[in-house]
Formats: C-alpha cells, structure tokens, sequence
DNA sequence: CGTCTTTTTGAATACTGTCAATTTAAGTGG
DNA sequence: CCACTTAAATTGACAGTATTCAAAAAGACG
C-alpha cells in the first residue's frame, strides 16, 4: 500500500464529472493533519480558535485546477488528500512547476502579494482541500499573537523552501537534482506515516523535469542511471530507495 | 584581504574595529524612502504606529556580514542606502546568491521560519539598515490591521519575486539570464529615482554569476556577446542600456 | 484491438563549464 | 615615483553535460 488515494484504486472511475465546491464543515482541532499543517506548534486553546473560522472542504478532480494564475486571492489551501502541482506559465506557454504539494501543506500563499494568485494549482490526483478564507483567518489571528505567528511562519518556511530550491536550480547537476527531489518526497512520505524507501509517484517525468530545470528524457536517464548504480529500483512510476545513504552522497558530490 | 570589501572606499581604513550598532532613532514617516519600504501602502495613521517601534540604524561597512546563516533571528532589516547581497552557503563551501537589495527593500524574512537565519547578508558597499525588532513589529501589527498585512504582504512577495528567479533559473539561457537580470535592476534604480539605462553595478561578475546559476566567465562572456550586438555599452561594472526593447526581446525568445 | 500517452533509449548537436593565459586596475612597499 | 602583488574581468581552446530529434516500447483507454 502506498501513498494517498488512486492508482492504487480503481483507476478507472476518474469520473470528469460535476465540479468540486462542496461546502463541508471542518475542524481544524480533530483533524489527524493537525500536526502537519497549519496548526503545527499551536496549543490546544490556539488550534480552537482556529475552529471557528469558516472553513469548507472541496473536492478536486485529478487534472483540475484548483486556482489559476491572476484568479482573485480570497483563500489559502491546506491539502487534506492528494497531491498538487503548483506551476507558473512560461512565456512561451509551457510551464514550470514550483512545488509540489501533499497531505498537510499549504498553498496559495503567494496570491496575498498582488491580491490574485501568482501560479497555478493542479490536482495531479482526485484531492480534497479545506479551503480557508484569508480574511477570516486574518480576524482570527488580530486578537492570537500565537495564530499570527502561525500564519507567518508558514510564509516563512515557504521562502526557506523556495531558497532551497534555488540552490538545486542554480548549482547542482541532473543527478543531484533528481537525487535532492527523491530524498524530499522520501521524508516527506514518511513524516506521514507512508514508507520513506518505497513509493509511488503522483506526477509524471515532464511533471519532474519541469520542476527540476531539465527535459523529460534527462529526468528518465538520470532514473535508469540510479538505478545502474543499484541505488533506486524504478518501475515508471513506482520508486524504491534500495541504497538511500549512497542516494545522499550523490549531494556531497564537489558538484557540477 | 578578501572578496568584496573596500573598493570604494578609502581602501585600507576597512577597520576592524568597533562594530556598526549605533542606535540613531528613526522614524518610518519621515523617511523619503516610505514609499517603496515597509510602510508601502499605508495610510499615515498606519505609518506613525510604526514609529513607535524603536528602530535602530545600524552602519555596515562593505564586505562585512549584516546577519549569518544560523543566526539568531530578531531583526528584519530595511536598506537605507548601499547594496547588499543575500546569499546561502552550498555544501562545497562556494555561496549562492539568492538576491541582491537595494534602498528600500527588507531582508532577513527567512529568519522567522526557524528562528535563526537561513541565509546570509553581505554589504557590497558601504551601507547603512534599519534594524527592526521582530518582536515590536509584531506587538505594534497586532492591534492593526493594515500594518500585519502589510508584513504578511512583504512576505508574500518575497515569495513572488523567488518564483521569478525560480524561473529563470530552471527555464532560460545564458542571454536571457543575463537580460532579465538587467531589467530587473534598470527597473529597480528607475524606481528609486536613477537612470535606468545607464548605472554601476555593484556585485562582481563572480556574484552575478552565483545568483543566475553561471559561471562567472559565461557572465563576462554574455557581456560580451551583448555588447557586439548593440544592446549595451559595458566597461567593466558600468553599464549602459542602449537598446532596451532588443534586450526585452531577448526574454522572449522560443526559449532554451 | 487500435489509439494515445508516457517512458525509455540512441545518436548528434549545442551550450555552458573548465582550464589557462592575458589585460587592466588598484594596492603595497621600496 | 616605480616595480611588485593581488584581484577582477576578458578571451580562447577544449571538454562534458544536457538538449534535441527520433524511434521504439509499454501501458492505459475506449
């Protein structure tokens, strides 16, 4: 068994039909994400507090997006189930992906600058967010220094996330690269209870390359190559981490 | 000695001595820099709740660090005048810039994610910041509203402005990593009142290079090629835009 | 069972990096 | 004031990595 939902599921009922906006009530102090998201680090009291913004779930279709580029920004996202892309468009109409986004993270936090959405989310997979209003949160979080700093924290660590992102971009070769993405998903599937060595991943090699800075055909010879070197088993999209510390060492490498 | 440093100023007076912490009060309402800093967008009322926040200013000479990797985080600083450069340390020991402030701009928002900073802070030249206390900062935003949206702001767009050097990071060439870069700091002096076509850049090519994921020899090169074809006039660290549209266009060509 | 998408792999090209030498400017010290 | 050192920038030749173009293989879908 692996990750969230799908694939492993019945693939075939990727129904396209009615859309999302369903209008949920969702608690943010029983929800078994409450470590991992928003409310991290906050009391008992605090998370409370929380509850009493409006928040409603919405379901989203693999393939749909949950907000485009310019959208007008009246909502964060906190991931409850499945994963999603967040990409910008390029000039030339392709798109580069800045992150993608599991059970527990948050996104959308780059509309607040201009008042509209910076990038565009996608569902790579059906998903389920709760759709918090920023303003309420924003009420919310007036009288709570805690909350506040919750929320700031949140934009903090996305800079720090962003810087290290810029770091791979700017000074690591393919295989660091693909090295670094695989390394992150590892923890990260296992900060949620999944297998960090064996997993399936939500998006495909075009999905990777874009986010990584390199072609698709770069991102598959860079996999067959790891697993050359007996450090991955790679089956498409199936991924198993057969020798992680040697997949670590590839960063310490003296580079480019 | 080393790296940055003197340069421009008396060269051999780059004193060890005593430290920069001199605390001159300074107050955000009278500053002629207000409109392009912090108090960005606020209405008066909102700006003089800022001047009650004990703000220090704090000179730093050029090539000296303003805050570390690992440092505690108390302060953001606002650039009163000089340059500085944001820059994160890669496991080789060489530095990546993640970006370069001018008068006006904040830096240090990193820091909040885990209470120390993830990035470190040069001055090019001989500079002077405005530090201000996290922790008044946050007292003074909240009981205002507008005054924790306008740091919820600030932060935002940093994350913003990253997905743009994201961008050009994973998807443009040598030239158009050069030529975005060039507009980016045209607009910036235009901004704060100097030509934007013609101005002295304050980074070495070395920087330059560490910032746009090139070496520093394809940056002189890029130069180079630049100035044959007319876009620019460069004499070492001076440069002049001679054909700003050609080097528009440079960005939008079909691309890698 | 045929179509379409995704992934893999090969061969050739192109761009950027590497190594090395030179130039220029500025600082150092006799 | 002039030779000496050092750092920054430029330029050339060559190498190497990733891209491009192309084709084939493997699933997924209807």
């Amino acid at each position: 068994m692996q990750a969230a939902a799908q694939a492993t599921v019945t693939p075939l009922q990727y129904v396209r039909s009615a859309a999302s906006a369903v209008t949920l009530p969702a608690l943010c102090s029983t929800c078994h994400l409450k470590d991992l998201c928003l409310p991290c680090g906050l009391a008992g009291v605090d998370v409370e507090r929380l509850d009493s913004i409006m928040f409603s779930r919405r379901r989203v279709k693999a393939g749909q997006a949950l907000y485009r580029e310019g959208d007008a920004f009246s909502f964060i996202y906190a991931v409850r189930s499945g994963t999603f892309k967040s990409s910008l468009t390029l000039k030339d109409g392709r798109d580069q992906a800045t992150g993608f986004h599991m059970a527990g993270e948050v996104m959308g936090l780059d509309g607040l600058a201009h008042g509209s959405h910076a990038s565009c989310a996608t569902a790579l997979e059906d998903a389920e967010v709760c759709a918090i209003p920023y303003a309420g949160l924003n009420q919310a979080s007036a009288g709570n220094a805690a909350l506040q700093e919750a929320v700031s924290r949140l934009m903090s660590r996305e800079i720090v996330r962003e810087h290290g992102l810029m770091m791979l971009l700017g000074s690591m070769n393919a295989e660091q690269r693909l090295a670094a993405f695989l390394l992150n998903i590892s923890q990260r599937m296992k900060a949620r209870g999944y297998s960090a060595t064996e997993f399936h991943l939500r998006m495909s090699r075009a999905d990777i390359g874009s986010h990584l800075g390199m072609k698709l055909e770069t991102v598959s010879r860079t996999f067959s190559a790891f697993q050359q070197q007996g450090l991955l088993e790679v089956d498409k999209r199936h991924i198993r981490i057969v020798d992680a510390a040697a997949l670590a060492r590839v960063l310490d490498a003296p580079a480019h």
